[in-house]
DNA sequence: CAGTGGTCTAGACCACTGC
DNA sequence: CAGTGGTCTAGACCACTGA
């Protein structure tokens, strides 16, 4: 048997969801009804069903039988900072970033505290791993659902003393309030990664299976050294990152409304088996 | 029963994994014995396995038993341009940019075509959906290891006529050809998403369970009009994208050698179930 | 309530690996 | 060859949903 009969299961489903004849929000055939269709026992109809849901195409609900996945319309994260207004993180540039496109932003679960560094956040930041670092995190959520986390590491001697290392909101952001102790921010670096969530991810997000973050991490610096580095999670079905190098032409510099279909490789909607 | 049996059994062995006391390339127990161990029947230990299969953290081998991942060191690609040498897409950019760390690109399947323009690739050209597109797609691979795939679309009123519609490669790469045709690229819009891979992607990169993809796509400009589309694919285990904005000090400038592990939320190495 | 997916068992045969 | 994971069956009981 070259092709396994699960995967002979999955592939017409797919299909049939490639070519229409199962939308976004259509129930799938329930179990017993796609293991008698496919003269399989329901075991292997649920092997089917599993490499299905792993790619984020269906998501079963108990009790009602399951769904052929609907799709998200992204939200497009901005990462690239324009001339003079340098991109906050949990100050007010998100807030009125989120509020500008027309959405609800809030923010939940706020925390400060000092840690050891960890190997990663000791060498973006040059300090020795171990040593002392103050952490702000914050859990953002749009339109009342949960959107991203993020979490920011300082430098104790840039921090101690100062807001920063206090609970609470900081007046104007962190950047301007960076900025007034002497650290101007003039550069970052951004490295993005994309895995699949880890148990806090999963719950935060409310993740259905099949759908991995995007990690964002921002080594801000002064003219002399790193002043903040910076971790941002995102679901990665509900959202795209931007950037803009060089001044794009004036009718194409706005971020587009409704964003087109997800990229994949076009000319082949197949998925993995 | 609050947690189900699979799930004591995945959290279990997730914690031998985290703890070191399975590392990586180790060889978990065979089934039959997680089974006896747990007395559990073999298809609930599969059920476990398959679990951290999803998530990446292990990888079965037929006739050997299942092993904890191994480790990969990412590849750190860098999407922002410095001054004066814009990055070019399947041109000379990207080889003498892996050479110069110290690996040793090739480049495969190099097709070139006209396509009509799906509405994702149309909207981002700013043409009519279905109008006509010249596409070159190329695969990558970096020290013989399948690296990256990507695809261009340029508008058929640039590129007719042009060697960008025939196969082959451009002598000084696309960038400087469009700069000779009157088109000098002076600003690009990157959107990054990630997902699971599709059928195509699985295949060409060789992907174990529980790997994203990263897609970059990138919009090129002239002083009036997109000039150009790319779509690149990388598989998210082995590369990570970087992005430098404003001018970093010296002695950060460069990109880190020896990358450090990769992002989670530090503090908890907890994973999804 | 009947129907759905979620969990679990105890078997079976196969293909592949290293010895 | 014996041991591994890959596939598959035919049952069972449960928790959850909507009517």
């Amino acid at each position: 048997m070259p092709e396994p009969k699960y995967q002979r299961i999955a592939d017409d489903l797919l299909l049939q969801i490639d070519q229409g004849a199962l939308r976004p929000g259509d129930r799938l055939p329930s179990e017993p009804e796609l293991s008698e269709a496919y003269a399989a026992s329901r075991n292997t109809v649920r092997l089917a069903i599993a490499s299905l849901m792993n790619r984020g195409l269906v998501v079963p609900r108990q009790g009602l039988g399951t769904f052929v996945a609907e799709e998200i319309i992204p939200y497009t994260v901005r990462l690239s900072a324009e001339q003079g207004s340098q991109e906050g993180s949990q100050g007010g540039a998100y807030v009125s970033a989120v509020k500008m496109a027309g959405r609800n932003p809030e923010i939940l679960r706020f925390v400060v505290e000092v840690q050891h560094a960890a190997d990663d956040v000791a060498e973006r930041l040059d300090i020795p791993a171990g040593e002392s670092v103050v952490v702000r995190h914050a859990e953002r959520l749009i339109d009342g659902q949960p959107w991203s986390m993020l979490t920011s590491y300082y430098p104790m001697d840039i921090a101690s003393g100062t807001p920063l290392e206090r609970a609470g909101h900081i007046a104007h952001g962190a950047i301007r309030l960076l900025a007034e102790l002497g650290h101007e921010q003039i550069s970052y670096r951004d490295e993005i990664t994309a895995r699949m969530p880890d148990l806090t991810e999963y719950n935060f997000f409310h993740l259905p299976g099949g759908v991995p973050i995007i990690a964002v991490d921002r080594t801000a610096y002064d003219a002399q050294r790193p002043i903040r580095f910076t971790r941002h999670i995102y679901p990665a079905d509900r959202n795209r990152m931007a950037y803009d190098l060089g001044t794009l032409p004036d009718r194409y510099a706005g971020l587009p409304k409704q964003p087109p279909r997800p990229p994949g490789r076009p000319g082949s909607t197949q998925r993995a088996s």
